[in-house]
Order: structure tokens, then C-alpha cells, then sequence
DNA sequence: CCTACATCCTCTAGCGACTAGAGGTGCAAG
DNA sequence: CTTGCACCTCTAGTCGCTAGAGGATGTAGG
């Protein structure tokens, strides 16, 4: 029995030390053994558990949908159409959030250049924030969601 | 003296009503003088105001950067360094985000395409979520930022 | 003038996914 | 035996809002 420590969980699976703690507390996790000291005593298949998570939420995954993932792991006889679908719509939001982000990127761009390097009354950065008419108006608007650090 | 209550502010400006009293707590907006009710009266100087902050949190700019470059237009006089800085800074972040998504879109696109639809010791979502050795591995992580959804 | 009803007011709490800090205990090395 | 790090629990803060309670005001019709 190698027992491991959540510092060296945490080592091992890339995910920090609160967040750990979190995961367990939120039910990401179970709960695991504990040492005489009351220290937490994790298993392999928890460092595989963790790693799991910390790419799904790399790739976007919402708690929620990790979770899901979670039980179709755990139950490999099920039928994988749910995590299909997870999948698929996160790849449908990725490729929303691509189209607003490259429409952003284009007005950014317009009022950067735009930018004479003068006085602010001859900035074209706060005029266009002043004045949406002037904008390319690709009507941009980013959906929300927030994806950790790294 | 045309006096413009709270819901009339949010109907120009497209920013809604508590949003509009979040923004005067946090002092993006200075609080405006009051009715004999006691009811909020802006004046149009206001909503250009308010128009200025939707656009600005659109493009995804931080509060804290709308700060700035609200005192940026409140100046004219002063050289536009500083927003073309915040802007610029906005871009960057913006490209990189697009990256992150790319690489992402191209993950998950491999693994919805090798889903087979079976079980789920057999799907690939779940597989390559194990196991960050099956990326294409163009080491994902997205920087962190909430944009609001429209 | 009275009554509806929409709109306004303040205040507090909640969202998601953590992160930071206080205040205390466990453990291994010197 | 003491130092010092890693661990424990708990609460509160982050960001940019959003939702709801519980009450006051403003306006239009009867």
C-alpha cells in the first residue's frame, strides 16, 4: 500500500492542492482514507481520476459535464452517446466563441491602427468605444464561461 | 432638463438596470442626482457614458482597464499612450485565446470523429480524457477572463 | 380620490471555479 | 527536542454580474 499524500497527489496529477480539496468537497471526488494523523491517503486511481479532470476542465469541460464523464467512466458498459454529446457540444461552443473572438480580434486591430499615438481627442481606440457606429459591427458579444489559468 | 430614469437609461444604452447600479457602486459611473422620490436622474452625458462601458465590456475589456480608459476620455488632453497600451494588451490576449481554442477545436473534433458510438470502453472521448498522451497534445490551457453573454 | 400596476429603491445572497488566508496539527530530519 | 514544512478545517474573497426580498414611488384609469 503506497499511500500518497495530497502535495505529492497534487505533484503527480498536475492539479493543485485546494483545488483537490475543492474537487472533494463539491463531490468530484470521493472522500479518501484517511492516515492516523487525519492526513488524506490517496491511491493511483485517484491520481488517474485527477488527471482526468484536470484535462477535461482543460478542454472547457464545466464541472457538471466532467462530472457526467465522470459516471460513464466509471460504468464502461453504459452507452457512450452521452459523452458524445458532451463532446460534441463543447465543440460547437469552442467553435461560437472562435467566430466572436476573430470578429473582436478585427475591431481590435481597426482601432490599434487606427491609433495616431496623439492626444486622446484624436484616439480612434476610445472613439470607437464611444461610438459603436463606427465599428466593422460583426456584431460581437462573447458567450460566457471561464476556463482556468493552464 | 430632461430627466431620465433608470429603466429609460437602460432601454438607450442597452445595459441593464441592476447592471447600471453595479456600475455606480463599483464607481464606474458617478452617481447620478436624484428625484424628489428619490429615484435615480441621468442625464444624456450618461447613457453616452454607459453606451461607452457596454462597448468596451463587449470587446472584453476588464473593468479595471474601462476604468482607465474612462478617465482616458474624460481628459482629452493627455496622450492616448496608456489606451492604445490597454488595447493592444487586449489584442494579444485575444490572438492568444484564439490559439488556445484552435488547438482545442482540433482535439475535440478528433475526438467526437472517433467516437464509435458503442460503448463506452470503447469511446475515445473518454479515452483521450485519461490519457493526455492521445492529444495531438498541442498543449492546451486557456488564460482565464468572463466576458458577458451578449 | 382610490386602486392597480409598473417601476423604482436598498439590501443581501448566489453563480462558477476556484484562490487566499487564518489559526492550528502532524511528521520527518537534524 | 526543536525546527520547519506540509497538512488540516474553516471562512471569505475573486469577477462581473444576476436574482430575489420587501418596500416606496409614479402613473393611468375609474
Amino acid at each position: 500500500m503506497k499511500k500518497i499524500t495530497i502535495g505529492e497527489a497534487s505533484r503527480q496529477s498536475g492539479v493543485k492542492v485546494p483545488t483537490i480539496r475543492y474537487y472533494e468537497g463539491i463531490g468530484l471526488l470521493s472522500e479518501p482514507s484517511r492516515s492516523e494523523g487525519n492526513q488524506r491517503a490517496y491511491e493511483p486511481a485517484d491520481i488517474s481520476r485527477l488527471v482526468f479532470i484536470r484535462h477535461a476542465r482543460e478542454l472547457g469541460f464545466e464541472v457538471d459535464a466532467i462530472r457526467t464523464l465522470l459516471t460513464l467512466q466509471d460504468d464502461p458498459h453504459q452507452s457512450c452517446a452521452s459523452a458524445d454529446a458532451i463532446a460534441k457540444a463543447r465543440l460547437v461552443d469552442v467553435e461560437q466563441r472562435i467566430r466572436s473572438l476573430m470578429a473582436l480580434k478585427v475591431e481590435l486591430e481597426a482601432m490599434v491602427e487606427g491609433c495616431g499615438h496623439g492626444r486622446v481627442d484624436q484616439c480612434r481606440v476610445i472613439e470607437v468605444l464611444a461610438d459603436h457606429g463606427q465599428c466593422a459591427h460583426a456584431h460581437h458579444g462573447l458567450p460566457a464561461l471561464n476556463i482556468p489559468a493552464s
